[in-house]
DNA sequence: CTTGACCCTCACGCTACGTCAGGCTGTACG
DNA sequence: CGTACAGCCTGACGTAGCGTGAGGGTCAAG
């Protein structure tokens, strides 16, 4: 009959009552969260009916999103720490979850841009990931739905003949550039009008979208090279298209 | 002049222009996410532009809140990894904003009843905070609601005399059992009926309340231990209160 | 006296870097 | 040519909340 068992728990006996691991009441220990009152002549922590009752507050406050320091401190001096500690864990919970929820919707978003085709038919699926955000940074909810919904009407296959006829012209036009071709010269005609045949398809006529786009390409160089348009093809592209309806 | 410098950045100034800070470079170096194709003859790190891209893409990830492992799998390895990545992520994160949402909601209504008098009229403001949080469990919103408004009705002055009171009458209680006085006993009428009267202030004569309460008691331990009721002296006030009506 | 279950105290591992420490490198200035 | 200073390198420890051993006592039962 050992003198000293009798209300006294030791830390297997106090963990499986609580559902915690002997290793996380060692570490309360460490952090002084719940040091058991006595210690068994073996060093066996012996914890008693008030160590059970501090070790249940505990968890209740851990429950609740507090950190370790916090729960000591709501243990240590309740009325001092204890409604600090919970507002600001109500206003941390409201900042995480905003942010959180702006993700997940932009997650969504990309999600499903990427299923309506438009990713499908890119090589490059991280590409088409910059692609998109980078529309989410120039267009708004509306446009993009408006692209996406278009993208699907046209179909997968004609989009990616589309996306392999863009570098083609691009090459012509910069090899038009190079060789020194006055921008209003009628052997650009034909280019020309493919080039805004093109862009009114993925327009779709609408003048926001060309707008975003041309912002988004004069302030994101990479996009600029990705496709291999720099500043030079625009300019000369614009030059010849005024060219080509002046004369038209 | 040195003759490698053309297009490759250093460390530091890569750093500069994507708002990182040189030891992150450093680390995604030995994460193997972004190792620059090249080295000066010191050692330094050199990046090219191709560098550059793949740590766009790799920034871009992270925002999206991919893991650092992640990353590195959906750069390395697109087509497999992306999409599988980006759906575990939206999946991770709607169940965090759930449970997040869920420990919200636990805060301001916990915050709402302590500041609705019952937190100031007790003492130990973790002892309210465990019994507002033992009412969550036993009692639907609604319940606690009316509790909440019964209390602000009473007023906290009322309220700490009865939390005065509720000890005395059950060390009265405890004295006659312990006593051996009969249950039926005329000397237990009084107590009884001022029992039964606190009951009643306490529950809004609920029934549904009450009962919550009773099972609250009931499955309970700690709130038995913490008020001194236990399940003899439950038992006994039951028979008393029995007797009462039967005679009365 | 041994076995097995329990306990003890280090001490390293995990995320995504921050923050020194100690020591080269590159360049500008005197 | 020496030196000062900015910039680079590679370790290595710290963070939150424990998990997971390692190595070694303790206790009741056989």
């Amino acid at each position: 009959m050992t003198r000293e068992a009798t209300n006294h728990l030791r830390v297997g006996e106090l963990a499986k009552r609580t559902g915690l691991t002997v290793r996380a009441l060692h570490h309360y220990d460490a952090l002084g969260i719940l040091s058991p009152r006595r210690r068994s002549a073996a060093g066996y922590r012996l914890y008693g009916e008030d160590d059970v009752a501090r070790l249940l507050q505990a968890l209740l406050l851990r429950r609740l999103g507090l950190s370790l320091p916090e729960v000591r401190a709501c243990l240590d001096d309740p009325r001092r720490s204890l409604p600090a500690a919970l507002r600001a864990q109500a206003t941390r919970l409201r900042q995480q979850i905003a942010h959180e929820q702006r993700l997940l919707t932009r997650l969504d978003s990309l999600a499903s841009s990427f299923e309506n085709g438009r990713g499908a038919a890119t090589d490059d699926l991280l590409q088409t990931l910059e692609m998109l955000t980078m529309f989410e940074k120039y267009l708004d909810d509306e446009q993009r739905a408006a692209l996406a919904a278009r993208g699907e009407s046209l179909g997968a296959e004609h989009i990616a003949a589309v996306e392999a006829e863009w570098p083609r012209l691009i090459a012509a036009v910069r090899s038009a550039m190079e060789r020194g071709v006055d921008p209003a010269a009628p052997e650009l005609v034909p280019l020309m009008q493919r080039w805004g045949e093109l862009v009114r398809q993925f327009t779709g006529g609408d003048p926001a979208i060309a707008s975003g786009v041309r912002r988004m390409y004069a302030n994101e160089p990479a996009v600029r090279q990705r496709t291999g348009l720099d500043e030079g093809i625009m300019e000369y592209v614009a030059r010849a298209m005024a060219a080509g309806k002046s004369t038209g």
